[in-house]
DNA sequence: ATCCGGGTCG
DNA sequence: CGACCCGGAT
C-alpha cells in the first residue's frame, strides 16, 4: 500500500497536493515525552483552570476541559459554541471534511509542556484551528487522490513499481504532465521504483535515511512519508507554508540567534526542539491550510485572521510593499 | 505580458 | 545557487 503513496509523494513534492491517509487505524504507541527527548525539562501545568474566553490564550485552555463527548460541528454552530474546536489530532491528514465535521473531544495530555516554547503556542494553534475548521483550504479537498496526475497513473495501473519500471520515462512523464518538473519526477519514479523493487521488496523504505537515499525524495517527503504512510514520525514535514508561518510568528531561530531561518531545515529543528512530538504530524496540514488561505506568503490577510491580536507579525507586511524606488545603476 | 514560487538535485 | 515546469498573481 505505501508504494502508492511514494509514487504520488515523488510526484507531489513541490506542488500543493498532499497525501491524505485513508484508514485511521491504530497509532504507534507513543512513549512519553520525557523518554522521547531526555534532557527537555517539562513543567506541570495545573488542569481543570477556567479563563475568560474573550482573551485569545483563554480559547486554549477552554478547549482542554476534559469534557468527552462526539458532536457534529457545522460553521454555525461554531458561532454559537465557541468551545467547540477540535483537538490538533484531528488535523491529520484525512480527517477533516471541507462542511460538516466530525469531532471527538478527548482527554487530552496537554498538561505538559516544554520549557523553550513560545509563551501563547497553543493559544495560536487553538485559534488557527479555528480559522481551518471551514475546511476550505485546497489541501483540505486536494488530496493527492484526487489530483489529476494521480488519476491519470491509476487508471494506467501505474502506481505500481512493477508497473512503472515496465513504462517508459516519456509515457510516464505525459501522463503526470499537470504537475510541476514532470520530466524530471518521471525520471525519479522510474529510479525509485526499481530501487524499491530490488532493495524493499516492491513497497518502500520505512526508514527515514532509506527514504532520503530515493533521488527525488528530500527532508520534506521523507518526513512526510514517514508520517502518514507509515504512521512513525520522525521529524515535521517542513514545506514552505510551515517554513514561512513558523518565522512570521516567532517560533524559530536559527542556532544560537533570535534570527529568522533561512531554510526549512533550519526550522525543523528549530521547530522540534519545542514542540511536543504529539503536535509534529499535524502542524503541516494545519499550517498549509492556513497558508493557503489567509496566512499567505505576499498579502497576508491579517484583517482575516483570527489571531491577528497575538501575531508578532500581524499587519506588518499587509500594505503593498513600499515600491522600492527602482535602483538605476550609472552604466 | 511577465515574473515568481516551490522541493530537490547537482 | 541555478535548473526544472507551470499556475497563479500582478
Amino acid at each position: 500500500m505505501p508504494l502508492a503513496l511514494l509514487a504520488r509523494a515523488a510526484l507531489f513534492s513541490s506542488s500543493m497536493a498532499m497525501p491524505t491517509t485513508r484508514s485511521s487505524s491504530s497509532r504507534v504507541p507513543r512513549a512519553s515525552r520525557a523518554e522521547l527527548n531526555p534532557g527537555v525539562k517539562e513543567v506541570k501545568r495545573e488542569p481543570g483552570v477556567s479563563f475568560d474566553l474573550s482573551k485569545p490564550e483563554a480559547v486554549a485552555s477552554v478547549k482542554r476541559k476534559n469534557v468527552k463527548r462526539v458532536l457534529e460541528v457545522t460553521e454555525e454552530n461554531l458561532k454559537k459554541e465557541v468551545d467547540i474546536v477540535p483537538a490538533i489530532e484531528d488535523f491529520r491528514y484525512g480527517k477533516v471534511s471541507p462542511s460538516l465535521i466530525r469531532l471527538e473531544k478527548k482527554v487530552r495530555a496537554s498538561s505538559v509542556i516544554k520549557v523553550g516554547a513560545p509563551e501563547n503556542w497553543e493559544a495560536i494553534l487553538t485559534g488557527i484551528k479555528s480559522m481551518r475548521l471551514s475546511g476550505e483550504a485546497p489541501v483540505d479537498t486536494k488530496g493527492c487522490e484526487k489530483a489529476a496526475a494521480v488519476e491519470r497513473l491509476s487508471e494506467k495501473g501505474l502506481l505500481d513499481p512493477d508497473a512503472i519500471v515496465r513504462t517508459d520515462e516519456a509515457t510516464l512523464a505525459n501522463l503526470i504532465k499537470p504537475v510541476g518538473f514532470y520530466q524530471r519526477k518521471a525520471k525519479f519514479i522510474k529510479e525509485a521504483s526499481k530501487i524499491c523493487l530490488e532493495r524493499f521488496g516492491g513497497d518502500i523504505p520505512d526508514s527515514l535515511n532509506e527514504l532520503l537515499a530515493l533521488k527525488g525524495v528530500g527532508p520534506k517527503m521523507a518526513h512526510l512519508v514517514m508520517s502518514i504512510a507509515w504512521k512513525n514520525t520522525q521529524g515535521i514535514c517542513v514545506d514552505t507554508h510551515v517554513h514561512r508561518i513558523s518565522n512570521r510568528l516567532g517560533w524559530v531561530f536559527r542556532e544560537g540567534t533570535k534570527q529568522k531561518t533561512t531554510t526549512p531545515e533550519q526550522t525543523r529543528m528549530s521547530l522540534e526542539k519545542w514542540l511536543p512530538k504529539d503536535e509534529w504530524e499535524p502542524i503541516n496540514p494545519l499550517l498549509v491550510g492556513f497558508g493557503q488561505t489567509i496566512c499567505t506568503p505576499l498579502r497576508p490577510k491579517c484583517d482575516m485572521c483570527g489571531i491577528n491580536n497575538i501575531c508578532p507579525s500581524a499587519f506588518k507586511e499587509s500594505s503593498s510593499p513600499n515600491p522600492k524606488q527602482k535602483k538605476i545603476r550609472p552604466s
